[in-house]
DNA sequence: TCTGGGGTCCTAGGACCC
DNA sequence: TCTGGGGTCCTAGGACCC
């Protein structure tokens, strides 16, 4: 996330600034450059990894999305043939049907593909420059401050890096270049698709003062509506709004606010990995539920799959989130902090299946359940021998590491504990 | 727009301890 | 027993992103 951090350190650290009090012109220690920020950003990656996959779907409508027999279906990624005809993410597969019905509904998201195209882009990446920032599973940030003597200027680097990934993977992205993240993202997405933008220093205020202030990484609909009843509709109006009172209205945020109207963000681009926080799932249900057994039966299936995901990545977890939503739509969450750190289906089970306990209620059915662990800690093997921690690593320790090797080698829904709900 | 699933960060109140 | 102030942890919710 860019947006809701722009101003921090690596190390989370606020960089200092100050504010001259006659032109309320903010100042930033300098830099030892001027920096230079790409980001990278795929063209309707989904669609266009399952169109390489198939040539025959080249330039067609194909839509990327969940089942549409069941009702939960939505878009999750559209090609741009079919972005003509009005389909956007997140808009139910009826209604994509419905604006174009001849269009190619791909049932299913096959993460583990996207995935892995997505770790060769990062490997393309890094053949420019160590200083690659995955923002997501299809962008990413490039510092490529100091890489003309290597690559030319900026414009020809973004363009040897877009021949590159269409040479190797034979997809298409969109690349903007500018002197900070904030500004590169907002670049990149100025020309979809297949775009190669840059703004420049000087045209900086150009660029962004026209804009609506929705098209700002960061913010949303909530925001842009406490800023419309305040006259403010573009990034210019907003640029030029007293900060005070920005910081009065939105706390924190206001700060930001201002900063990214006014093109102001110094966020590095950090190429470390940077850790999880924490890992869940969560299924909107067939048809809505209450009866405690079936609660139980999904609860079970979604520890499942969060505990076996903490065991891959080598982490324990001590705080259980059960997340649920009613049929009215009416969502809430309830946590609950164990005081050993745990990778168990059945101890997230138990706590989750507890707090689920208490929200079922005989007016309202349950649409969706979801279980997520965080307060993470690596699971450091060598230590765990004190005696304290034994009581939590059960006998179902060993049963759990075999029904982990047996998914890996035959699937997820081979074996399964009696009683849990299978996802695939 | 009849509304998925994976996350992150911020806020605010209350409990608890010193 | 009453009083206070600060720090930290826990919990719940909201906003936002892809």
């Amino acid at each position: 996330m860019i947006a809701p951090r722009p101003m921090k350190h690596n190390s989370g650290e606020i960089i200092k600034y100050s504010v001259s009090p006659k032109t309320n012109e903010v100042r930033f220690p300098d830099h030892p450059k001027e920096p230079v920020i790409l980001h990278v950003d795929m063209d309707a990656f989904f669609a266009s990894v399952e169109q390489k996959e198939r040539p025959w779907l080249a330039g067609k409508p194909v839509i990327v999305g969940g089942d549409p027999q069941k009702r939960c279906g939505v878009v999750t990624a559209a090609s741009y043939a079919a972005r003509e005809y009005g389909i956007k993410a997140g808009m139910s597969l009826l209604a994509a049907r419905r604006l174009c019905p001849h269009a190619v509904f791909l049932i299913g998201i096959h993460g583990e593909k996207y995935e892995y195209v997505s770790s060769r882009l990062v490997k393309i990446f890094r053949q420019f420059t160590p200083q690659v920032e995955p923002y997501s599973i299809d962008e990413a940030f490039l510092d490529i401050t100091g890489c003309e003597r290597l690559f030319g200027p900026p414009m020809e680097l973004g363009r040897k890096l877009k021949e590159k990934v269409k040479a190797e993977l034979g997809l298409s992205c969109s690349v903007g270049i500018a002197p900070s993240k904030l500004l590169a993202k907002l670049a990149s997405s100025l020309n979809k698709p297949n775009g190669l933008t840059i703004i420049p220093k000087e045209k900086i205020r150009a660029i962004l003062n026209p804009l609506d202030v929705t098209e700002l990484c960061g913010i949303g609909r909530s925001t842009a509506k406490v800023l419309s009843h305040l006259g403010i509709h573009t990034a210019g109006e907003l640029a030029s709004y007293p900060v005070e009172v920005l910081k009065r209205k939105f706390g924190i945020v206001g700060e930001w606010l201002h900063f990214m109207a006014n093109g102001i963000d110094c966020s590095p681009v950090i190429s470390g990995a940077i850790p999880d926080k924490s890992m869940g799932h969560s299924r909107t249900l067939p048809r809505d539920i209450d009866d405690p057994k079936q609660i139980a039966s999904i609860l079970l299936g979604l520890s499942s799959l969060v505990a076996r995901r903490l065991r891959k990545g080598g982490f324990l977890g001590r705080t259980i989130t059960l997340r649920l939503r009613y049929s009215d739509f009416f969502s809430l969450t309830r946590s609950e902090t164990i005081p050993r750190p745990t990778d168990s289906e059945h101890a997230i089970f138990k706590v989750a299946f507890k707090l689920a306990l208490g929200l079922v209620s005989g007016i309202r059915k349950i649409r969706l359940l979801g279980v997520s662990v965080s307060q993470l800690i690596r699971d450091e093997k060598p230590l765990q021998i004190p005696l304290p921690l034994v009581e939590y690593r059960d006998k179902r320790e060993e049963v759990y590491s075999v029904m982990d090797r047996i998914r890996d080698k035959f699937g997820e829904d081979v074996i399964r504990w009696g009683g849990a709900t299978v996802f695939g």
